[in-house]
RNA sequence: GGAGGGGUGCCCGAGUCUGGCUAAAGGGAGCAGACUGUAAAUCUGCCGGCGAAGCCUUCAAAGGUUCAAAUCCUUUCCCCUCCA
């Protein structure tokens, strides 16, 4: 394909490219000498649950390996398994050898989701970082200046709040740029909020003598809320190995307006549809509602299948446009010793399910009107009520349990 | 080493001088209800625990003063700033 082309395709959707003009030097470069660019993402060892958001980086890593570039997956565990104590109030996780090992092939199953397995390089940076002796890493630090390492925003704002930076807090962001140096990346993605670490890496590698990479930085997804960034800690998340009647709900309860942007950042439409789409999104006679399905069904398939999709979709209209019940929900057993005559207190009953942290939730959830048990709303919280096999309890619209009776 | 500032509920953040009206303002997140061909938007409500009243546990930790403490005192731990 011709580099004219090659770049059209790579700089689509990107956030932000350092520099567009060395991208068409090094993408010319590389077709002179025959040889592939090398691409390079790096990853954190400790959360092997990729989401949608992890997509849109990887959709373009894809991209780069349509065009025959190389991509090289960097797992951080050297970082992991000494364990990162900063945030001092949380636990240090020190990863195992041979959890790290665990979660890189979790990683690698997941990846393949997006991206080609066979062609894709998975590196850990214990093995360069792990050689590094003291003298090593001081010529390392000396290749950076503390008053650049606080141009960083999230130091620089710590700084000026009065929070505290440890200092080897200062060498994550070295370590990971010493990763392009190892690798002698061609080009590093990352998303927009990667841009310092990554410029790191281009320093660095002019420190050490080699071509600096390019940067190539991609959109952040925002997650569920519509506001912030998917995040699993935010729980603002959809995970790409959720189950399809969970992914697909997900996807619906997404605020209209992100629409738009996750037809651009995470599928694969084209230019043309991405247009219509926005047209109609604009549209204010047409019920969003529509595009929102089609969404849903698209991510559903790519990351489960067709008839998952369709199932899916079918299970969403049921349970919310027509309000009937789920076809799975979990089973709750009440143990007999538990009733008496029978019957057992409808707040405990509620408690039991799982679905809520405690009697008070149970009792605020009789209160507000959300409790029905086989469609019959609870309107009481002082009643005993009779535990038949099969009943069904649903909290609000998607709480769901099925009652046992068991020993 | 010295001087000063600070640690509040899931998060942010008031309250501390002038103790009670404070389960602790406000915002965010979350949940529920109404509405909706969406788990969207909007509006309203809820948002520590306990089978009612009432009680119990909570404002870094432990003691203390008081009829009463997030608020006053003591000690300890942690964070920040400036000086050295």
């Amino acid at each position: 394909m011709n580099i004219k082309k090659q770049l059209e395709i790579l700089t689509q959707g990107v956030a932000d490219l350092i520099t567009k003009e060395e991208l068409e030097e090094r993408l010319k470069e590389a077709e002179k000498e025959g040889r592939p660019l090398k691409v390079k993402l790096g990853l954190d060892p400790s959360a092997p649950d990729i989401h949608l958001g992890h997509t849109v980086v990887l959709n373009k890593l894809k991209q780069f390996q349509d065009l025959g570039h190389e991509v090289h997956l960097i797992i951080g565990d050297f970082t992991g398994m000494i364990g990162d104590p900063s945030g001092k109030s949380e636990t240090r996780n020190q990863l195992t050898r041979k959890e790290v090992e665990e979660n890189a092939k979790s990683y690698q199953e997941q990846f393949s989701k997006v991206l080609d397995k066979k062609k894709t390089k998975l590196h850990f940076n214990s093995s360069w970082l792990g050689e590094l002796d003291l003298e090593d890493i001081l010529n390392l630090a000396s290749k950076y200046t503390v008053a650049r390492m606080l141009e960083r925003e999230d130091f620089a704002s710590r700084m000026e709040a009065n929070k505290p930076i440890s200092i080897h807090e200062f060498f994550y962001p070295l370590m990971q740029g010493f990763d392009s140096v190892a690798l002698e990346a061609d080009i590093e993605l990352g998303g927009t909020d990667q841009r310092f670490n990554l410029l790191v890496g281009r320093r660095l590698q002019k420190e050490y003598g080699q071509e600096p990479q390019l940067i190539m930085m991609l959109p952040l997804l925002e997650g569920l809320d519509g506001d912030r960034k998917m995040s699993k800690s935010l729980d603002n998340y959809i995970g790409i190995e959720e189950d399809p009647v969970t992914m697909y709900g997900k996807v619906m309860s997404l605020p209209d307006e992100l629409i738009g942007r996750y037809f651009e950042l995470i599928t694969d439409v084209n230019p043309e549809r991405l247009e219509e789409i926005k047209e109609d999104l604009a549209d204010e006679s047409v019920n969003p509602m529509g595009l929102k399905k089609e969404l849903a069904a698209w991510v559903v398939e790519r990351f489960h299948d067709q008839a998952a999709a369709e199932k899916a979709a079918k299970e969403f209209t049921r349970v919310f446009s027509q309000g009937e019940q789920p076809e799975d929900m979990p089973e709750v057993v009440i143990p007999e010793e538990d009733l008496e005559d029978g019957k057992l207190w409808i707040v405990k009953l509620i408690a039991a399910t799982d679905l809520l942290d405690s009697n008070s939730q149970a009792r605020r959830m009789i209160k507000q009107g959300a409790v029905t048990i086989d469609d019959d709303k609870i309107e009481k919280i002082n009643i005993d009520v009779p535990v038949e096999d099969g009943m069904v309890i649903q909290i609000g619209k998607r709480r769901y349990a099925r009652i046992r009776r068991g020993k």
